[in-house]
DNA sequence: GCCGTTTTCGGCCCGACTGTTTTCAGTCG
């Protein structure tokens, strides 16, 4: 286990210890403390090493006394605290509270009456009936955390928002079917498009509620249900996520977005703003005393609270809310003005038939004309990526025939099918990096090229510095134009390779080469901490979508959603250029 | 214990649902 993940985990259980000990405040505080240390992009041992004490206390949370508590266990590898508590409660509380329905205080009780450790105690335990003969508790409750392990088990975890997103847009059309759903809306991280997703959240204005949640938890996707309510109910899927449904008035609609849209950070705060004010803020609205002032639209309740409105993929409390004050009253450093889903003008890669994909060429450049691209760039795989029988220099000079080709084809048609101009094909190729930084296509094939990617595709153990360094070689290439899916990272199947990002950043301010955002939705990568990052430096970016067939061509959006979350206008995306400047701001 | 347009003290987000209770504690999001 990573130091981070170390830590996080001990501040983790200090809280819910906490919280069993009836200890006010403290729990929340060592929770986010842990949370901010668990999604820490550096090492902390390495932040202790270059700040000591203060960098600690840098991190959000975090400030003095667990800062000490951290430096601890960094020099000596324990926690005092944490050991005296363990000793005497010996109980693996991390693992116990993973469990959906068991908290602090059950695992509490659970030990101090049954002695109850871990997991597989508990199961033993409500398997023989053992839970039923403590205080609150029943045969209900027994198979309700029966339940909870079996889920558990099964893996659930974390969705792609690539598998996320289908399901739920899926269940909100059918939602809106129903005649008494006013309006449906898929809130949550989902709205927010991270990258991966919990559970599914879904939001309905309707005056009859029992209609819907009857509706709702006889949906044939729905494997169990945890709980049900007049306005409120939670079931598992077969999928193994969870989804939940809120019910709401329609003249509560706004608050009820805006309540299950942020992240819980971002809630806390602008509820906090709420209440500087003079306001309560929950989930029917802003409320002064008991005069509800704004409850319509999201937009009205920021605007009460002297906010802008700032983008759904944006509510993580990472600056946001501290913009939109600023540029409601009108002063610098206001939100960005985000790039849009319809911004794109080109796809910049694509593979094709020639190699791994399912389309040709040809196939691959109506479909990108019918999504409304001015060009699209082919860029199959290079030689010694053997398996996809990736060019070499001569198939290449086969494949800038056929793309002259198609070209021609389209312009002798005078104008695309939908009216607009041609879309123009683009000669490209994704060129792997080799062990050295070189590439495995010569130089001057390259240059003959009007788009060149290059890629990791293999020896992803390398150490981070010789990992980097090759990486920087081939920036270096004053034909590569573009530094294909900058980590290797394959959402929950592949870790990234070790690399310095900082590093790759500035090599790309100096080399002038273009970092991509790799919009498949099981790559996303760059990942939005590094296009902040790369923004932040002034380095430009391209998203695209690495299509292998003409669907996948529409996976634009997941892309941009990242772009948007990192705060990227259009002026940092250079696709959004037409042909002739984006051409211009290649090598 | 953390944090600051209440800035070194005094606050700390808010409500729904469940199961076991006769009024609420625990859990969750």
């Amino acid at each position: 286990m990573a130091k981070n993940e170390e830590i996080a985990k001990i501040l983790f259980e200090l809280a819910e210890m906490y919280e069993m000990q009836n200890i006010p405040f403290k729990p929340r505080v060592f929770e986010r403390a842990s949370e901010s240390v668990a999604s820490l992009e550096d090492d902390v041992a390495d932040l202790y090493k270059e700040g000591g004490l203060k960098a600690l206390e840098g991190i959000p949370s975090v400030g003095r006394g667990i800062a000490e508590r951290i430096e601890e266990y960094l020099k000596t590898g324990e926690m005092k605290e944490y050991n005296q508590i363990k000793k005497k409660f010996p109980v693996d509380i991390a693992e116990l509270s993973s469990i959906d329905g068991v908290g602090p205080k059950l695992i509490n009780l659970l030990y101090t009456k049954l002695k109850i450790r871990t997991v597989a105690d508990l199961e033993k335990a409500a398997k023989g009936g053992k839970l039923r003969s403590l205080p609150r508790m029943g045969a209900k409750l027994e198979a309700k955390i029966l339940k909870g392990i079996e889920f558990k088990r099964e893996g659930g975890g974390r969705f792609a928002l690539g598998e996320a997103l289908p399901m739920s847009r899926a269940i909100k059309d059918r939602l809106l079917k129903i005649t008494d759903a006013e309006e449906v809306e898929v809130a949550g991280s989902v709205r927010r498009m991270q990258e991966t997703i919990g559970d599914l959240d879904f939001l309905v204005v309707s005056g009859n509620p029992k209609k819907i949640s009857d509706y709702f938890v006889k949906m044939p996707e729905v494997a169990h249900i945890y709980a049900r309510g007049e306005t409120k109910v939670n079931v598992r899927l077969k999928s193994g996520i969870d989804a939940d449904l809120r019910i709401v008035p329609k003249k509560s609609f706004g608050a009820a977005l805006q309540y299950f849209t942020g992240n819980k950070d971002h809630n806390v705060e602008v509820r906090k703003i709420a209440i500087k004010k003079g306001y309560k803020l929950n989930e029917y609205g802003l409320f002064r005393g008991k005069k509800n002032i704004a409850a319509e639209s999201e937009e009205e309740i920021y605007k009460k609270l002297g906010m802008s409105l700032p983008p759904p993929e944006m509510r993580l409390n990472l600056g946001e809310i501290e913009a939109a004050l600023r540029q409601a009253q009108g002063k610098p450093g206001g939100l960005p003005n985000s790039i849009g889903y319809d911004d794109l003008r080109g796809d910049l890669q694509t593979q094709t038939s020639w190699t791994d994909g399912k389309n040709s060429i040809e196939e691959m450049a109506r479909e990108a004309e019918k999504i409304g691209h001015e060009y699209i760039a082919i860029t199959d795989h290079t030689r010694s990526l053997a398996m996809t029988g990736g060019s070499d220099e001569k198939k290449l000079a086969r494949q800038a025939k056929e793309i002259d080709r198609v070209n021609e084809k389209f312009s002798a048609r005078g104008g695309s099918a939908s009216g607009g101009k041609n879309i123009k094909i683009l000669k490209g190729a994704e060129v792997n990096i080799m062990k050295d930084g070189s590439l495995d296509i010569d130089d001057e094939a390259l240059a003959k090229l009007d788009v060149v990617g290059a890629a990791v595709h293999s020896l992803f153990n390398l150490t981070k510095k010789e990992q980097t360094e090759r990486i920087i070689r081939a920036m270096e290439n004053p034909n590569v134009d573009i530094l294909f899916h900058p980590t290797g990272r394959v959402i929950n199947r592949r870790k990234p390779y070790d690399v310095d990002m900082e590093k790759i950043i500035k090599a790309a301010k100096r080399t002038g080469t273009i970092l991509e955002i790799d919009g498949h939705p099981w790559r996303l990568d760059l990942k939005d901490e590094h296009i902040r990052m790369a923004r932040e430096a002034g380095v430009k970016m391209v998203i695209d979508t690495d299509a292998h067939s003409t669907s996948e061509l529409h996976y634009l959006e997941y892309g941009i959603a990242q772009a948007r979350r990192a705060w990227c206008t259009k002026k940092d995306i250079i696709n959004t250029l037409p042909l002739k400047e984006f051409l211009g701001m290649l090598k």
